[in-house]
DNA sequence: CGTCTCATTGACACCCTTCAAACGAAGTGG
DNA sequence: CCACTTCGTTTGAAGGGTGTCAATGAGACG
């Protein structure tokens, strides 16, 4: 890490400059350069309706993105994990905010470059595309789930996804809050806990304390997510 | 209109040969080369989990995409208006099914020139990707409603969407029925005729007949939209 | 050990669904 | 032209699944 590259990154990411880790400039997966910067639990990545600055990359921790109507309810679009990337879904604005759900590192890259490479470089194009493409697919199961689905089904989803998708011991480890997860699923965080604990109480997981989950009849749940 | 021509459209799409306008190829705005295929109402462009064969933008009448369960719960993601593209929010595999609404005229290009096209040309690789960043901008609004709204708010945020989307006269002429607004807002279609009686009985509405709904009071409406 | 935050549990209310019947518009055959 | 059928829509009554409000419980932290 040379005095030449920090300076780099003063120049790529002003605002990050503090925060990151000694503005060492690395370069993305899709090509683009970019700094790490820390988040702390709840703080705000970028705001609903703040100018697109940057697209970003979950290094380690969770970050969800969602949007809150006027009178406080929330609807929590998605979750995203080390490896996904986010904060690509609009224009010139962000159309939704995204906060860090624990502490979290992210991979900052400017927007525009990265636009720039995408009018010259098919494959960063492609990348990108894929990655909306696949926010767009998650969405539309998320959408048969707030539309269609009961409180049960959408818990055991839940549990499944995060099964599948956070590195699985025997037990998930559940990093959000029983609040997040209501706002994921469009129910309350009321109907969440007593859902969990229904289906701790059918011998289909087990609590180990509220945020620690063992799936104990996989097969049995799997059936009720295919229902 | 030349015999060559028809032949081509033979050779690019034999599948509609039977149905396109005499088989002319044409040229989409996205680049790509297709025909015109005709739908009738209810008919079924493609279905969940068929391989991915082309995508389509409508020309005239309405489409839908949908999801259904096992028990015949169904999801509508969205409803395409003429200009419209779908049928690209997949890989290989369709995820969920199309149908026409209305009677519908479609233009259809197949999916593997279009994605060789894309990857020499960026040009094109922009618009795929501006498409399904358009159906993700709009399917994270649906989420909102789908998770966090009330019947009301949801049966107006589509009265609205559908004023400005529609050629709009003085009246709207919804397209669709009352079992395919239900299934896309997430509700019944008891449900539906009730709240929209009472948008009548409120004078937010008026009715002429059951697929012929007036704007009364537009100001009251963004009200209950922007709550 | 006290405090704070988050999660759980309980009682009750209500919005929406379910089930059922009536109504209406469009198409068909006599 | 009119009864008849059919399909979609509207309306009604009743029930249930979630939400709301409130109190209790459980960890985390100083």
């Amino acid at each position: 890490m040379s005095a030449a590259y920090i300076i780099e990154a003063e120049v790529i990411m002003p605002d990050f400059r503090r925060r990151s880790e000694g503005g060492l400039v690395e370069r993305d997966p899709l090509g683009a350069d970019g700094v790490r910067v820390d988040y702390g639990r709840g703080e705000e990545v970028f705001g609903e309706e703040e100018p697109a600055e940057c697209v970003y990359r979950v290094i380690s921790g969770v970050v969800r993105t969602s949007k809150i109507l006027a009178d406080g309810r929330r609807q929590i679009s998605e979750f995203y994990l080390p490896g996904e990337v986010f904060g690509m879904e609009t224009r010139a604005q962000h159309e939704l905010c995204a906060e860090a759900v624990t502490d979290a590192k992210v991979f900052a890259m400017r927007r525009k470059p990265l636009m720039n490479l995408a009018t010259t470089d098919c494959e960063t194009a492609r990348k990108l595309w894929a990655v909306t493409l696949h926010d767009l697919r998650r969405s539309q199961d998320h959408m048969l789930l707030l539309g269609r689905k009961s409180a049960h089904e959408r818990l055991v989803w839940f549990l499944m996804d995060m099964a599948a998708r956070l590195p699985a011991d025997r037990e998930v480890a559940l990093p959000m809050s029983r609040q997040d997860i209501a706002d994921y699923l469009g129910l309350t965080i009321e109907t969440v806990s007593r859902t969990m604990t229904q289906l701790q109480e059918d011998g289909l997981i087990e609590l180990h304390g509220c945020r620690h989950v063992v799936l104990r009849d996989r097969q049995a749940l799997e059936i009720i997510t295919a229902a």
